[in-house]
DNA sequence: GTCTATATTAGGATAGAC
DNA sequence: GTCTATCCTAATATAGAC
């Protein structure tokens, strides 16, 4: 039994930890309760409506701790922000090696899974993409990109397309190869832009 | 009980329709015969290794079966590679909705589940991702372009994680997004190359 | 708020008749 | 090659004592 946290934080932890390693409907509320150290009548006390509630619980928090990490990639208004984009393609690579190829993303798995057997959680996975959306459009549109909602979606979904491969092939090379791919996505928006001309060849 | 092809072939598309849109460790082998119109004799005597050895037969087959799909697509050697990628993707925004949202990649959601828990499993969806790099490499590679290895694991990364996320929005927005995107990726590889000029801004 | 015990259903897999 | 019956385990969830 572990002491860190209160009862209902241990439960969170561990069934965000075995979800990444295992997906949602391999992992059972035995195994999480067990890594968790607490019990059936902890979880239903906390969670009434059961595995669901744990999971919405477990992708809204860990959307939002993704959401707090993507705000710190993306702040810096003087670089190029292909550039920006790239570099956080490479940290990716270098967090799936840590993460010993678990899903570096805590929703992807899940969001497949449920995106058409559970309504409220295809929802929660649904909000948390278009949070991570809105952050990544506002840094691009910063920069006087006009698709930058498209050229967010797109870099979003070229990084969770790369984490699947390199999991699959327990490699980092679709997710390093996706740095230069990302920025010529949004490098392509921005010589759409209005404002363009600003970001090609020019360093500032 | 249907009649249409032999039990293995039965038991086989059943499982697959199943995976695709419940994932594989929600889905039951009960499930899959009831589906089928099967008995558990007929699926341990084609599929001694059990569940694990009928989804790699799923992966395998519908692998090849887009393996297939994509030499369709990508053959054109007379029009814009870019082009030709982003018509695909358009067209994969269509078949999202046709299949009124189930998993247009039949591994994918697999690929995700089993990266961490079933190493024959793993290494068939690997294998699967790898053979489509192949084929849609030597489609770019076909047009002088030198990293065609990683440009079609970006675009295949970018459609897998497009599918991702419109599944999760049930919205085909991220997959037409994702077009441009793709075709910028495409024509940004071709720029870097030594055969570079001849597909920019010449339609041959 | 936490515990144990249990209800109920389904999981994957096997044996052996036919 | 197909069937039924069954084994054993684990699934989610609930009840009720403490």
């Amino acid at each position: 039994m572990r002491t860190t946290g209160d009862t209902r934080a241990r439960i969170l932890d561990a069934a965000t930890e075995l979800f990444r390693r295992q997906g949602y409907a391999a992992t059972g509320m035995k195994q999480i309760l067990t890594t968790a150290g607490a019990t059936y009548g902890s979880a239903y006390h906390f969670y009434p409506g059961g595995k669901t509630q744990l999971g919405e619980d477990v992708v809204r928090t860990s959307g939002a701790a993704y959401l707090a990490l993507i705000g710190e990639l993306f702040q810096d208004r003087a670089a190029d922000p292909a550039e920006t984009t790239a570099r956080a393609f490479t940290g990716a690579a270098q967090t799936l090696l840590d993460l010993d190829y678990a899903d570096p993303c805590p929703i992807a798995t899940i969001a497949l899974e449920v995106a058409g057997t559970n309504e409220a959680l295809r929802v929660a996975t649904a909000e948390v993409f278009d949070s991570w959306t809105d952050a990544l459009a506002a840094f691009y549109g910063s920069f006087g990109i006009a698709e930058s909602r498209a050229t967010a979606r797109s870099v979003i979904a070229l990084l969770e397309g790369a984490f699947m491969l390199g999991r699959a092939a327990r490699s980092t090379a679709p997710v390093l190869d996706a740095a230069p791919a990302a920025a010529a996505i949004v490098r392509a928006a921005a010589g759409r832009s209005p404002l363009s001309g600003r970001t090609e060849g020019e360093t500032l």
